[in-house]
Order: structure tokens, then sequence, then C-alpha cells
DNA sequence: CAGCGTGGCTAAACCGTTTTAGCGGGCTGG
DNA sequence: CCAGCCCGCTAAAACGGTTTAGCCACGCTG
């Protein structure tokens, strides 16, 4: 029962050729290197017949490429991130790249974790959401000349590659554009995370409320716990304390659910006269009642930035150009939650 | 700046002694291998200086080991495969196995290209939620002596280990349940996967409901889209069309959070008097108001199991003993959704 | 002083591929 | 008639580790 794994050597005693020729064969370089038809032939069918899959450890050995990319995000459940991790793996499966995603739960710990294992198992390349204290980390991967692409946010005082929203001219948008339906009194949900992506958010709904000689709310929620019932807590008192908030900004969609759901339970306020806005769009905003407004990121147009320039670090391996940075504007969608209400 | 990557035959040289030293030193064989106090702290030195890692690739070829395991699910994201995968990952990781996850979509050609992906690089074992139709690709693994463990649900026609619950005996009390507390119409809303696990689950559901000589209802929706709005339209139908119902058993979670969100939504049903049940706990279900009664697995028990077969598969590769099948049963958690209700 | 053990190290094989260099034989052209 | 070319194939090195077998020098024993 019990078959060991068949070797390119294997087939070659079995087929009276050498390893060579096989090797040749399987890599479809038969013609090009005048292997015979005729043996070309037994080749093929005899793989096929003992359901042949190559050692691709030894492949890569002696290749130095793995032909794999890692995706590192901060929570591969989350919607956006899904998404994202989808346009990629379709555009990299295309260029016979496979991707590995996983999750780094923006703890440092184990991002670095992660950047060791695949390093050590030398994949050709990374697109990550980097967690806040890992610069020096990847410093290291750029230091042993291996692509990476941050995005989402990146690290002001490291030169990397990276592809981001204007986050802040999103945040300043969504922001005015609560004020001109007629919110007086914005709150902003946001997260205690203090990288660059959050922090344009802030400064997006500051300016954009003091401008106006607004009053500014903020609530920062701890990063923690799981998407579920995070910040559920916390959620419930501020909208139980603060009744003068006549509307919310959510810095980021699992916030606005835990939001939308606390609202709904507890009945503090009443979801048809709150203003809201959020970042990140998803099906569940577009078929809420009310459906909510939302700062809808480009996904595809993210996706496919971050692997044109992977593929083209991959092809330039060589020659270590500028270092390309990418921001493209988020798109407001306008809907029931944020619009002009009937005032009670 | 480009620095080419480490190799021990670099340290070796550097450091003026045999590659096979270095080896023996970064192996912790030093003592062992009676290599001198002051090579080995050279050694360590000079390899912490120049922060070496090793190449994993080479290594793995070598020793025929990657310390790799693979833990595929339908959905990584979904709360109930991933706490596990949290579970198992602990245990690995303390015995010096690191964890890839990843999720099939419960599709056959996506689990295939997994399977190939993860087996061609020599992984040394797979957990795996099998889809549909990959009987054949894991009965090839298993001839491949490579260890492979099923979860959640099985092939009845394939022997293989295996770790489930007792689905059949959970759905049948959990029905009871709803019975005993005075609902005497039934709704099970399922998917239309057709996999041992949910065959159970349906066939629970419907001797508990015939044998009191009620009526059964069943949904079935189809396996699509994101969970967040998998079956919305379906559902919401469900809820209209059906004012007969005075309970719901959900199949799956993901099922009864869109099933929350759509009789909130649309007020077809009073959540105060509909009895609701539910498959797979978590923590939305014990916040939500009112709280939902769910059958909860023993995921602690599940990733250990798992683990515990997986380990001991590791150690003894050499002998196929018998296969080894494990069944746990789940706890009915009753909550106030289930609970007799006055009754309008 | 032969023989043996042991401390401290290393040469070389090996894992399964890819790839470079090249071999022998038949054919062609000058 | 032989130089040169093409065809069809292969030997061997290389990738970066691990592991086996064994070398040499030294001290000790009998």
């Amino acid at each position: 029962m019990r078959t060991k794994r068949h070797s390119i050597k294997d087939i070659a005693k079995a087929l009276n050729v050498s390893a060579t020729t096989v090797s040749f064969v399987l890599n479809g370089k038969g013609k090009e290197k005048k292997i015979s038809d005729e043996v070309i032939k037994r080749v093929q069918d005899y793989t096929r017949e003992i359901n042949y899959k190559p050692n691709m450890l030894a492949r890569s050995l002696r290749t130095g490429k793995t032909k794999i990319l890692v995706f590192m995000v901060e929570d591969i459940g989350n919607h956006f991130f899904a998404r994202i991790a989808r346009i990629i793996e379709d555009i990299a499966y295309s260029k016979g790249y496979r991707v590995l995603f996983c999750s780094n739960e923006n703890d440092d710990k184990r991002s670095r974790d992660l950047l060791n294992l695949f390093f050590e198992r030398q994949v050709d390349g990374f697109i990550i959401i980097p967690s806040p204290g890992i610069q020096a980390d990847i410093e290291e991967l750029i230091k042993n000349d291996i692509p990476v692409i941050l995005f989402d946010r990146y690290f002001p005082e490291l030169d990397t590659h990276y592809v981001v929203i204007d986050n802040y001219e999103a945040s300043r948008r969504a922001t005015r554009h609560l004020i001109d339906n007629g919110y007086r009194d914005i709150a902003f949900i946001t997260t205690d995370v203090v990288q660059t992506q959050m922090l344009d958010r802030l400064r997006g709904y500051e300016d954009a409320v003091t401008e106006e000689g607004l009053p500014a709310t903020v609530l920062r929620v701890p990063f923690e716990g799981t998407d579920a019932v995070r910040g559920r807590g916390l959620l419930q008192d501020f909208f139980t304390d603060s009744h003068h908030i006549d509307s919310a900004f959510f810095s980021t969609n699992y916030l606005t659910q835990s939001g939308l759901e606390v609202i709904r339970d507890t009945n503090v306020k009443s979801l048809d006269s709150l203003g809201i806005v959020t970042f990140d769009d998803n099906d569940l905003f577009r078929i809420n009642t009310p459906s909510i407004s939302a700062v809808a990121q480009p996904l595809e147009e993210i996706g496919q930035e971050l692997m044109r320039i992977m593929l083209q670090l991959l092809k330039n391996r060589n020659k270590s150009a500028e270092h390309i940075h990418v921001t493209l504007s988020a798109k407001l969608i306008r809907r029931e939650s944020s619009l002009a209400k009937e005032r009670v």
C-alpha cells in the first residue's frame, strides 16, 4: 500500500532514459532539446500513469524560485482584505504564482514569526499590511533583496514600495458629506491603532469639523477580541452617554458592524435619525435597512496595482530602481444612512 | 545594499571551520558531537551577528520533513473553524510544527489545487474538512503515506482517520428541546450541502419532529456568496411566507446570522416570540438580545483530538495501524431564544 | 612501545531537481 | 574523404543543508 514518492530518477530508470531527458520533457522543453517524439510520448504517458508530482522543494532549491507569494493582512476574515486577496490570487495564478494568505492580527510577534517562516522557505515576494513594530523586519527582507510591497498603511520613516489610498482626503470628504446633510455633532469612532491609515482618517475628520466650528468627538476602541464582539461594551456606553451626537463616522468596517448591532439591540439611538458613514463598504451595508453610506476603497484597483508592482519587481530582480508609491482615491457611496432627514 | 543570503558554507569559510561543524552547532548538537566550547561560541556569535536564517528548502529536502501541517477548512473566516485553527496552531507550535491555514470554500477544484500545492511542497500532514468530491485525492495522499485526518465530515465509503461530533444526536436533542418548550412548528434551515454532517443534522431534526407527529419544514439555502449576504433573499421570502412557523433551528452559524438580521430588519416575525436554536455557538449569539440557544461543539476537545492523532501519526510514520475514528458529543446551551414563552 | 580510547574536527555522500557541457553517429558539402 | 553540423541524448555539477564514516593527535594502559 505504502508507495514511495516517485522521483525523476525512478522514472528515468523505468524508461531507460536519463533523468535529464525526463526533466526536459516534463518542463515542456522536449522539442527545443531535440528529444524524439517517441521518447516524449513515453515519458508523458508514464508520468501520467503513475501520477507523478515533482518535488517542489528540490526544484526551488535548484532554481532559487518558489513561485509563491505571501499576502499578509490584519485579518483575512475581514471582508475588505478578503476581497483584495481574491483579486491578487487571480492575477498571481494567471502568472504561475500561488499565494499564501495569513493574518497577523496586527501583532508584532505574530508578524515576525510569519515573515520568518516564509523567508526561510524562500517565498518569492511579500505583500504586507504591516503591524506597527515590524519596520526592522521589513528592512531586513529588503536588504535580502526580496520584493516587499506594503499596503493600506506604511512607515513614513522607511522608504518602501507601497499602495495606499488617500485616507485624509476620503475621511475629510465623508465628514463634509455629513455636515452638508445637516449633521452638526459628528462622532468619529475609531481604533486605538496609531498607524498612518488611521491617523490620516482622524486628521481628515478633525479638519473637516473644526473648519466648520463643529465639535470633535472621538471614541477609540481598543483592537482586541474577535470582530463579532469587538468593542461592544464601549460602544454601548458611548451611545448611551453621548445623547448630543447626531451622527457617527466609523473608521473601519468591523466597528460599524458592532456599532449597528449595539444601536439596534439597545435602542439607545434611532437608526433612522442617526447619520452614519463608514469606512470600507461591503454587501451588508448595502443591504442593511437603512442602507449605510460608505467610503469604498477601490479594491480592484488596489489589487491590480499591488500585483503590477510585484510582477515588475519579480522581473527586474537585479536592478533596484526607485521605490514605487501609489496613492489611490476612495469613493464615497451615498446611501440612506447619511442623507438629510426629517429632524425630530 | 543587496546582500546575498548567507549559507552554512559562507559561515564555515568565514570562521575557518567545516560546514559540518557549523551544522552541528546550529542544531544544538555541539556538545554531543564534541565540538569545543570555543568553536561553539564563535559559531553562535557569528551566526547571530549576521542574522543567519537557514534555508528550510535545503534542510527539508535532506531530512524529508518540513515541519509544516496544513489545516484546510471551508472558510477560515468562520468563527467555528477559526477557533479550532487557533487551538491546533498552539499545540502544533509547541511541538515544533507550523500550521498553514487555507479555505477551500467547499469547492472541489480549489481543494484539489491546495492539496496539490502542499503535497508538492512536502508538508508533513493534513487536517482537512473535505469538499464533497475530493475523495480520490484524499485517497491519493494516503497512498503516499502522508498523514491525513478529516474532521467535521467524512466519506462513509472511505476509511480514514477522522474526528467528528455526533451530529444526529445533537440535532435531535436540540429539536426535542424546542418541542419540550412548547414549539410545535419548527423549521429546519440548512444548506444544500449533502455531506455527512448536514445529513445527520437533518435526520436528527426529522426524527425528532416526526416522532411527535409534528410537521417538518426544511429550507435549503444554496452555499454561495459571502457569509454576510448568504441566502438573505431566500430567508426573507421564507419567513415572509411561512407564517405558521413558531420556531427555527439553523444548521450552521452563518445562516443564523443572516436569519437574525433578516428577521430583525423586516419585522416579519417577532424575535421575542420565535423559538430559535442554532448549530455552532459564538460570542454574538451569547450577547444577542435575546441570547440565542446553540449547539456548541467542543472546540477545545476537537482541536486536541486532532493534534493528538496527528502527532501520533507523525511519530509512527512506518506502521499503518487501524484508522482512528473519534466521535465527540456536542453540548446544547439553553438561552433565552428557545425557552417557553408567553404565547400571543 | 603497541594498542586503544577519546576529544575535536572534517570529507563526502545524499536529498530531487535543473542546467551546462558535451558525446557519438549520421549526413552534407566542398 | 574529411570537416563540420545536426540530431538525440546523457554525465555531472550545482542548489544548501544533514548525516555518516572516519581521520589525526594525544594520553593512558598493560
